[in-house]
DNA sequence: ATTCGGCCGGTTTTT
DNA sequence: CCGGCCGAAT
């Protein structure tokens, strides 16, 4: 049997061991916070693949390709195999990678566009006057708005005349012109040889589902298939499953109900809550035992999810020596919260743990102004994964859209981004434009209005350039188009433009590892911030700010949640739903369990001048504190010094007790 | 008729 | 800090 020399029973605990070598059949492995989750779903690759699986036949769906990365990275040490023929990534990844083989049996052309949120809005919003709906008229929904009902019904199946029947009631008049503009749309999408991000899980599903031959195909392909984060799977995603392992039913998905976030993005955590059923005489596999926080503050989370009522039930289980109680800390306002984390981070610092092992997490990323300000002024170096990309920049969009047109000469978006990069054209030239171009390969001379001549001369020459035969490096084509006019265009535009430039070619850089331009852009499309693999941008002992979201699977030796107040974390309007209220409290609960020895929860007593609701506002403190049994956190009395209570604000240099909310 | 600069307002979470 | 809206400039 074993012939690397893998010795299971003592690389794994009794539950990771029985995972891992779980016979042929379907399985679900309930893996807790930090139970070694990702370890265990490594070794189920290296004992089947020691066992006699071809890698070819075996597919690995994660939710990032960071974790498809490390685990194929730690299976590669674990095996003298060569892995390289098992597909592993991402849903969207292996989508993509299907529709590249049979884009026209969906009617896309190999070379199609991936539009990302920000491309799918603009074509979208470009629907609006085929439909008669004039984009100005006020009440009607913005397309931003439109795109995340749309998405949400592609990701959970229901018709969209059903979503605005219940979720939806306020759009409910718009029923007619939203169902014309969800077919134009559509439409438009093909028209530009292009793909959303929903089209990489919806396409690849239907075609599979029209092509039982097709299908076939993969289901022999696929002898053995694994899912990690199966909890965040949507109902798409959990057809696709069922679909591609439905001849062998090898399936082992790992997940953890408790740890179930993405439900606004249609993510149904009642696809692991019923695997059971759905798999008769199906497997399942509990591990519990924690390696990575101390008991007091799984006590912590264990007590906070009991307060949830769908879940399967569980307990996690320290494996490490007592530690300190979590602590809990009231500061008189959000100022006083930021001083009290600087403070409390530079006294870490200086005990010995460095910065890259704190994170400060939060439930949206404005909670974070404050103390950014404070860390700032204390001088404590720290990043923010933020909400917005690397690859969503604005200058790298527009390399991006150069590199589209050359290569998709259907693409509109790409086009008439790089149209209005030119002086003296707007939408509406770029729309005229784009009527004489759309599908040329050759593109005509002097039709730009008088102000963009010569920049229309410049760019028709660059792109006849990027499409000659034989095509560029992936990086000449980049050299190409800043040489050409994008490096004028920001020196021009922006006054740091060196900043941008040295952004373009680090994403060069990046482009090293790609053979073509268009997997270099669907790569692009596909990336997550997590992924930060274009260059070593945060090797340095920073400290980490963190939405909770962003935060899961990740781990630091003290963590911070902040902002713990009733409408903030949980947020506003989710707390009247059961159901969103539970799926905050899922979120607190990865927020905790990602400390491995100490843990703060902090909140502001009052926040000031929150919009909508006017003026100063006292704060009440989140639910998920007050619910708790006593005793399970430290409260923590601050002293605020005496410059603090500046501004006119009705603060007494005095000392605030954490458990008095009356 | 368009473009483009300036200002205001608002913001959940993201493959 | 980004997108949308309005008004001045072309």
């Amino acid at each position: 049997m074993a012939t690397t020399g893998i010795d299971y029973p003592k690389e794994l605990n009794p539950d990771q061991l029985a995972a891992a070598t779980a016979p042929p059949g379907p399985a679900l492995v309930l893996a807790g916070a930090g139970s070694g989750k990702t370890r265990t779903l490594t070794y189920r690759v290296a004992f089947l693949v020691e066992n006699g699986l071809p890698p070819e036949n075996i597919l690995l769906l994660t939710f990032t390709n960071k974790a498809a990365r490390e685990m194929l990275e730690r299976v590669r040490n674990l095996l003298p195999h060569d892995i390289s023929r098992l597909w592993g990534g991402t849903f969207h990844s292996v989508g993509n990678r299907i529709l590249r083989r049979h884009a026209p049996a969906v009617g896309l052309e190999p070379g199609f566009t991936i539009l990302d949120r920000d491309d799918a809005r603009d074509l979208l919003a470009a629907c609006f006057p085929a439909i008669g709906v004039d984009p100005k008229e006020k009440r009607f929904p913005k397309a931003g708005a439109i795109l995340e009902l749309l998405s949400f019904s592609a990701n959970t199946t229901r018709p969209l005349d059903e979503l605005l029947a219940t979720g939806y009631a306020h759009l409910e008049e718009f029923a007619d012109a939203l169902s014309r503009l969800a077919d134009e749309y559509r439409k438009r999408k093909l028209a530009s040889n292009a793909a959303d991000y929903d089209d990489l899980l919806t396409l690849p599903l239907d075609l599979l589902r029209r092509d039982p031959r097709l299908a076939r195909h993969y289901q022999d392909r696929w002898a053995c298939v694994l899912v990690d984060e199966y909890q965040d799977t949507n109902r798409v995603q959990a057809d696709f499953i069922d679909l591609v392992a439905s001849a062998h039913r090898n399936v082992t998905v790992v997940g953890d109900d408790a740890q179930s976030i993405y439900s606004w993005r249609g993510a149904n955590f009642e696809n692991i809550l019923s695997f059971p059923d759905r798999y008769p005489g199906s497997r399942v596999y509990r591990i519990e035992l924690n390696y990575r926080s101390v008991p007091q503050i799984l006590s912590l989370a264990n007590a906070s999810i009991a307060n949830n009522s769908r879940q399967f039930p569980k307990a996690l289980r320290s494996t490490l020596a007592a530690g300190v109680r979590p602590h809990l800390v009231a500061t008189p306002d959000a100022d006083g919260q930021a001083r009290f984390i600087a403070r409390e981070i530079l006294s870490l610092h200086s005990d010995g743990t460095p910065l890259r092992e704190i994170a400060v997490l939060y439930r949206a990323h404005a909670h974070a102004i404050e103390l950014q300000m404070e860390l700032v002024r204390c001088h404590i170096p720290f990043v923010i994964t933020s909400g917005i990309q690397f690859f969503e920049q604005a200058h790298v969009k527009d390399v991006a859209a150069y590199l589209k047109t050359a290569f998709n000469p259907f693409d509109e978006i790409a086009f008439k981004r790089v149209a209005r990069l030119m002086p003296g054209v707007g939408d509406r030239s770029a729309e005229k434009l784009w009527q004489r171009v759309r599908g040329q390969s050759e593109w005509p001379e002097d039709i730009a209005p008088a102000k963009a001549v010569k920049d229309w001369r410049q760019l028709r020459q660059l792109i006849a350039q990027l499409r000659a035969q034989p095509g560029p490096s992936v990086p000449d084509a980049i050299s190409w188009i800043l040489d050409a006019c994008y490096r004028d265009m920001l020196n021009l535009k922006y006054d740091n433009h060196q900043q941008r430039i040295d952004d373009i070619q680090q994403l060069q850089e990046f482009s090293r590892r790609f053979d073509s331009v268009p997997d270099l852009l669907a790569q692009l499309s596909l990336m997550t911030g997590l992924d930060a693999s274009y260059g070593g941008a945060d090797d340095g002992d920073v400290l980490r700010l963190s939405t909770v979201h962003q935060a899961k699977g990740l781990e630091w030796e003290a963590a911070f949640v902040i902002m713990l107040c009733d409408g903030a974390f949980p947020l506003g309007r989710l707390i009247d739903d059961e159901a969103q209220l539970e799926e905050e409290r899922r979120l607190f609960y990865v927020a905790v369990t990602r400390a491995k020895k100490r843990l703060y929860l902090t909140f502001p007593q009052m926040r000031f001048g929150r919009g909508a609701a006017g003026g100063d506002l006292f704060q009440r403190p989140s639910r998920f504190l007050t619910e708790l049994p006593p005793g399970l956190a430290e409260p923590v009395q601050i002293r605020i010094p005496r410059e603090t209570a500046h501004r006119g604000h009705r603060h007494r240099d005095a000392e605030f007790d954490p458990w008095d909310w009356s």
